[in-house]
DNA sequence: TGATATTGTTTACATTGGAAACATACCAGT
DNA sequence: ACTGGTATGTTTCCAATGTAAACAATATCA
């Protein structure tokens, strides 16, 4: 099982190939990101990748769905990191979001933006994405029930939430909030900032 | 002066191009915008549009400029359209960018995607963004002086509002929002409570 | 009118996504 | 251990793309 030198066959070269996309991304920008270069950087013949991704979506919705279970991950940890308290619970998963937004640009880029891919891509895309959604629906139930957050229909407030963060951290991705404000102001408090605004709109206590 | 049936020469290509460029992208995406194509649309040889553009990200940031011209415009008209009333006034233009960014979401998106556009066009974009969010922070500025905002650091307050509305439209116009809000609620209830939320918590009065 | 600058066209080339045919390594059952 | 089948790679091929170069038609203006 020792890993040959010359072995024809590669190994894992599903997992190399996933890596090598998202360092391609990284290195060279989304634009960057075919086929070839990413065979190239895993060492095999350009046509090897269609062994394992029917397609180039494919391919990037894998390395979609191993963005999203980072994401599952890091805000599971952070919950269970956080204690008994449910409120507690509930900030710290939100905050671990943005953490991974924040910290995992590439990640969240390919996971959030869609124009890499056409649309049968897409479909998959937001079937994935539900997911969060869905937990954070039924975070604020809970919240609501411990009275921590007002009353009210609980897609709208997640909807809102969403949308804040979202739009945070696209744009902080997209170096469109750091060069802008060229003030004092450094992103980490922007973030606090804008999460105080929008929970505040939200009456979280 | 009148148009030549077979003109060699194309009257306003440059303009046919953008306008081509404009629809290929609303037909079948922003993978689907190709110089060939639009040259196709447009029809002349594929290499015509390299006499108007130097590059494909020209073409593509020719097309942003005038996004953000209909943008400004929209947002001017608005402003005056609501009479005297500066807080009116203040409410109307951020009204017309969420009717511009939910009504063109073709616009919207490549002016603010970026996922487009290697290095050298996205300081260009950037560039071209951050006169709307001057005038946002001006518009804070007045609001405050006025007592409609609570007071604070103008800055902060931009990010909070345009972060919420980009996340927003952004989530909108790719059909994120829609879909999984499968209960009741419409897009505009949405987004009333949306601007609601951002607003109340930055003591919009 | 004729020289020159514009705006098109044609031709050419490297790169890409992807299909097809072929080759090599691994694994099962005998 | 041999043998056939199945993964997994490689080569070769093709059409579409971005872009450069050389060439052609037209517009402009001295």
């Amino acid at each position: 099982m020792a890993v040959a030198k010359d072995a024809y066959h590669h190994g894992d070269l599903r997992a190399a190939l996933l890596k090598a996309a998202l360092e391609t991304i990284e290195e060279i920008g989304p634009q960057g990101l075919t086929i070839r270069e990413v065979a190239r950087r895993a060492g095999v013949s350009h046509a090897a990748p269609y062994r394992h991704f029917t397609d180039k979506d494919e391919l990037i919705l894998a390395v979609v769905e191993r963005g999203f279970e980072l994401l599952e991950a890091k805000m599971q940890a952070a919950r269970e990191a956080a204690g008994s308290d449910e409120l507690a619970r509930f900030a710290a998963s939100g905050e671990a979001y943005l953490d991974f937004a924040l910290g995992y640009p590439t990640y969240y880029q390919i996971m959030f933006s869609g124009d890499l891919l056409n649309s049968k891509g897409k479909q998959a895309l937001r079937h994935t994405s539900a997911a969060t959604f869905k937990d954070m629906q039924a975070d604020l139930v809970t919240a609501q029930r411990l009275g921590v957050v007002r009353e009210g229909d609980p897609t709208l407030q997640a909807v809102a939430i969403i949308s804040t963060v979202h739009g945070f951290v696209s744009l902080a991705n997209d170096n469109r909030i750091g060069e802008l404000a060229a003030d004092g102001s450094d992103l980490q408090t922007m973030k606090n900032f804008v999460m105080s605004s929008i929970f505040e709109g939200l009456g979280v206590k």
